[in-house]
DNA sequence: ATAACATTGGTAATATGTTGTCATTATGAC
DNA sequence: GTCATAATGACAACATATTACCAATGTTAT
């Protein structure tokens, strides 16, 4: 008996992954279409706002697991449309720190009101408990894969 | 008190959604290249073996979760390439039914019993029940969001 | 200091996916 | 049967992401 039953819900766990990537891009883009904010460039938002400060491109690329040249893409269409601003690394004179800018912060300040709300009612039928088991798994799973 | 601690969990799910999903591409690409499939064509194919019978590309897509757009392309460039065949559908003569080719049949069956050892491998360090619950969660997501 | 190596930015080709539009074919209400 | 509506395929424009490559800059070992 070296079979397990787990494989298979090892795979469908997978296969639920992949629906709801597509499913979380699209309330993203919602919730961020009247300020022009897509889900990735929401991400790019959160990335350095989490980090509390100004990050570099293959920093911002290593948090969100994204390969630098995506998220360089991504950063200098932002910085184009004035959301993001540059900022001169005194530690690296040719990897630039990137920051949000003025109108960044203000519309991040509201797209990030909008989705603790959402956050919020999108976990009223889950319990604290469920919520923890999944986001453990869901790390120990990225961990597994992150080399 | 109005306040939970369940929406910042739930926050961190959905970054932690986006990152697996890449990852787990990269790990089905990994898989599927030594038989020139990738992540997304390797899916096409899984949603037909797993449906039992040929479906037209728009039950692929619900089944997906995808638009009939993207799967359509998909099929035709798979069909090109010969791991797909069609089938003229007895009950709509507009939409074709899909099936896989032998070619098709032969690859993903190789495919499968990698992808069975894959996921028996990843699981070693999860409980079943934490794998469960984690799916109940998942798919409870999918379905707030499925509409 | 210099040489080897790694990091960063830039660019291009390709893959995957969305939205939008149009024409054609099916379906259903009457 | 006819007409309105829905479903399907085809196509185009665009957004997101990867890999691959090159040039420029930094870092490290000697």
């Amino acid at each position: 008996m070296t079979k397990t039953k787990k494989g298979p819900v090892f795979t469908e766990i997978a296969l639920e992954i992949f629906k709801l990537g597509g499913l979380l891009v699209n309330e993203g883009d919602l919730m961020g279409s009247p300020y022009g904010i897509t889900s990735a460039r929401w991400k790019i938002m959160g990335a350095i706002v989490r980090a509390g400060k100004p990050l570099t491109v293959p920093q911002i690329a290593k948090t969100m697991g994204l390969t630098r040249q995506a998220v360089q893409r991504l950063v200098d269409v932002m910085y184009a449309d004035g959301v993001l601003a540059f900022q001169t690394n005194p530690e690296h004179k040719r990897a630039k720190l990137i920051k949000l800018s003025e109108v960044g912060e203000e519309i991040y300040g509201k797209l990030d009101k909008k989705q603790v709300d959402w956050a919020q009612t999108c976990s009223i039928h889950l319990t604290k408990q469920e919520l923890d088991t999944t986001l453990s798994v869901l790390k120990k799973m990225a961990d597994m894969f992150d080399h």
